[in-house]
DNA sequence: GAACAGAATCAAACCGCTTTGGATATCGCA
DNA sequence: TGCGATATCCAAAGCGGTTTGATTCTGTTC
């Protein structure tokens, strides 16, 4: 069916060195000689055996994900998308892309070897938390690595990829508080994860800048799925002063909020307003002529496109500096948002 | 950091040969050499390239997937479920996997290369099509894949996991029907793809069985997004006589349905019915006390993984029968159905 | 103690590519 | 015409494993 570099050299009568550098681009080879070995690699359907190639050259054009088989399975949904994204930009640049999901306490023992073994070139790493000891792992393995998120705030000793939680946060709340909510729900995600955390320093930040005092009992922290976001948000409903308006992590908890609300007979964006951070989920669109919520946007798809793109940068110059990016998420208005009842 | 089989072997004072079957299980090697290799592999931490050993092997070890780059981005939170699946039971059988993302034109190539240059060992195919070529190709390579879904009623050259959609749907519709429905609306998914296409069968089936006529006005067949249910859902309820219940082809549809339902206020298995196919996504559970919708379930993490288990058979078991696994799907009882009100 | 089967080990070839370090051919120009 | 420079091409040595075919060590058996 296919040949090797041996016998497509035989057909052509020379040897496989000048037919590797002729179909690598070197430039000592004849532009003659060229077309026939292209012409005739064409013809007998060569295609060069990535082993071999990979064996030779000791790169693995692979970059690697590692995901805990976990009982979290919030990364999920997002993951998707953002797999999309860094596999757009992987296949233009002629990478692949491995994936292993394995369980949590398999997880080091995962990296070390995927690199160890030269199969992954790099990997991209997913859902920080807080105190992230894959990053202490990869540093002191040296495997090239971009996080998507990251740890402290002032790290800046690897490169990563974050959206201004904080600050995507702060705003919202703001907005809220400027319609005159002052009893506002947070429907955070798992707070060991940095950027749940950031956002509620966010969400509490705008809270104290206003002088609006929080109530640990309209917050939550838990994996962002619907029903999350429904069964707190009915829970919050049935208080006997519940909040008149919430803040979601994710559309998903939004759409179980709005589910909630809609059940209970309200009306979103007047007597509930719901604001939520917007990952533009391609299977839960929020961006017709009026959006369905009020949101801090910015595109996780996106955000895999690039991670792939400073990853293979990394992978192909060493000793550059690690590069870090804070990404502002974009905040549109929508039908979920309106001014507080007044409640006097 | 790491070392190589030569190197352990020096280091033990013994050929690679030796080594390379001691670490391997060979009967040939002494319990007691097999020891010492083991222990001096661990302490000089050896791991074995894998290039080096795909290369000797001819084997990868590694399954593939290719997803069309497509702005059909209904795979998308679908594939995140069925790839955990996939993934655990990979990683059990020691199998990698890898993933291209390439625009559809570039599909075949693809496959053809991943192939040729001995990537994969074996291929998943997603979301087959009515006529599908890929299949077509891949037979024509003769490289193992396992089919998602299946292409014509009657395939048997090949294997594949199904579930059986048309039957699903012939059941709920029938369910729709016992309640006292008569006019019923569709949302489906894309109807090139053949699952869509044999949930529409089941469908009509049903009613033709019960003799209603069906409502070309009242089925659609689109991506299986969360828009694309609520915004057929509140224009059919705009009709003249509009539908009393609804059969979705996935979760996220049903809840745009719903939100529409909601929205329009009115009460879900009440005023207005919606069943829907549930691939038991790990973000949109729908397994409560009482389950939101009532529906046909069929985990597509599960099918996943059973998938992969197929896959890897086949592979190591090269001359095997294809397999053809057609799954029952559960009818549950959820809240989001009940009796027609009777219009007369 | 010689003969020999069986267990344990080894040297070397091989997988298919890249790359080093020449070798040869071609050419410009004194 | 001769000679270095340049353009082409090549043989062979890796890369790091597996596997074949042979060899050495045991331990029996007669």
């Amino acid at each position: 069916m296919s040949v090797n570099l041996k016998q497509l050299a035989q057909a052509l009568g020379i040897s496989q060195t000048t037919v590797s550098r002729a179909l690598n681009g070197f430039p000592e080879v004849s532009e003659k000689t060229r077309h026939k070995v292209r012409a005739m690699a064409q013809q007998l359907n060569y295609v060069p055996s990535q082993h071999a190639t990979k064996l030779a050259t000791g790169k693995s054009k692979t970059i690697g994900h590692v995901i805990p088989q976990s009982d979290h399975l919030m990364i999920n949904p997002l993951f998707s998308d953002f797999l999309a994204g860094a596999g757009e930009t992987c296949s233009r640049a002629g990478y692949d892309m491995l994936m292993s999901v394995v369980p949590r306490e398999q997880e080091e023992q995962t990296y070390r070897n995927l690199f160890a073994s030269k199969r992954v070139d790099g990997v991209i790493v997913h859902a920080p938390l807080v105190k992230d000891d894959r990053v202490t792992l990869l540093q002191q393995l040296s495997i090239p690595f971009v996080v998507h998120g990251r740890c402290a705030d002032d790290d800046t000793s690897y490169t990563w990829l974050d959206v201004n939680n904080r600050r995507s946060f702060e705003r919202v709340t703001h907005l809220l508080i400027d319609l005159g909510h002052h009893r506002i729900g947070l429907l955070n995600g798992l707070e060991n994860m940095t950027f749940a955390q950031r956002r509620r320093t966010g969400f509490l930040q705008a809270l104290s800048e206003r002088k609006i005092e929080m109530d640990q009992g309209l917050m939550f922290a838990q994996d962002m799925t619907e029903p999350y976001g429904y069964n707190r948000m009915r829970e919050m409903l049935e208080l006997p002063s519940p909040p008149t308006a919430v803040v979601c992590a994710s559309i998903l908890p939004a759409m179980g909020a709005l589910r909630a609300v809609q059940e209970a007979r309200l009306e979103p964006g007047k007597d509930i307003s719901i604001v939520t951070h917007d990952d533009v989920l391609s299977f839960l669109t929020n961006n017709r002529d009026v959006p369905i919520f009020t949101a801090v946007r910015s595109s996780i798809k996106t955000a895999g496109m690039r991670c792939a793109e400073l990853l293979i940068n990394e992978i192909e110059n060493p000793h550059t500096d690690p590069v870090h990016e804070l990404w502002e998420a974009e905040l549109v208005l929508g039908a979920s948002t309106g001014p507080a009842l007044s409640a006097d």
